[in-house]
DNA sequence: AAGATGATTGCCT
DNA sequence: GGCAATCATCTTA
């Protein structure tokens, strides 16, 4: 997969593949595209700083941030020089499950891996993994053959640019993560229909 | 050095 | 559906 393409068109086609940490694989069921300046509800929106500085990197390493405790991983997209990513949201547990099961416990299997921060809590993705290249670090992307039904919506919880239907899911799979709208999304759309 | 913010989560009603 | 916990990062002084 050519990872040097922008976001948007790499999100759903991430959907089906398979990310390996260490030794545990998760089946990507929910994605999100983030752009840079031309995305205000990105974090490279108003450029380069210390914490996004991965998203300006060559497509094929993997950007991971901290969010109220969190960490949340991405898959970073377009040419050296251009911010682009996409947020990986909810993935099935297809390999290594015990060791899953121990870092997420009383969570049922289907959700050991839903939602950002708890997809990299089951990984054991953290902060010190930000920058790794893809197939380097313990950690790869394996293709996979795309689900049979994608679904496309808005983006969870953002608080701009709240109309872009930039998420992609998996419509079959139960390990998709809730889809909460940011107060000021609701406000603007309170008959958004849900996925 | 201190205050505001948020691509979240989980518990409460 | 509402809201509080929690903390790295960024802004302002």
């Amino acid at each position: 997969m050519d990872l040097t393409r922008r976001a948007l068109q790499v999100a759903p086609e991430l959907l089906g593949c398979v990310l390996r940490v260490r030794g545990i694989g998760v089946r990507i069921v929910e994605v999100e595209a983030y752009e840079g300046a031309d995305d205000p509800a990105s974090h490279a929106w108003q450029g380069p700083t210390a914490r996004n500085a991965s998203m300006f990197e060559a497509g094929g390493r993997i950007y991971v941030y901290t969010l109220h405790g969190h960490a949340c991983l991405n898959v970073v997209c377009g040419p050296e020089g251009v911010a682009s990513a996409v947020l990986v949201r909810a993935g099935e547990v297809v390999e290594g499950i015990e060791e899953a099961r121990e870092r997420r416990p009383g969570v049922r299997d289907a959700w050991l891996a839903r939602g950002p921060g708890n997809l990299c809590r089951a990984l054991g993705v953290t902060r010190a993994d930000d920058g790794t290249v893809l197939g380097s670090g313990g950690i790869e992307l394996v293709p996979g053959a795309a689900p049979a039904g994608v679904r496309a919506g808005v983006r969870v919880n953002v608080s701009r640019a709240f109309a872009r239907p930039w998420r992609f899911w998996d419509a079959g799979s139960a390990s998709v993560s809730a889809a909460k709208l940011h107060p000021a999304a609701r406000a603007a759309a309170p008959r958004q229909p849900s996925g």
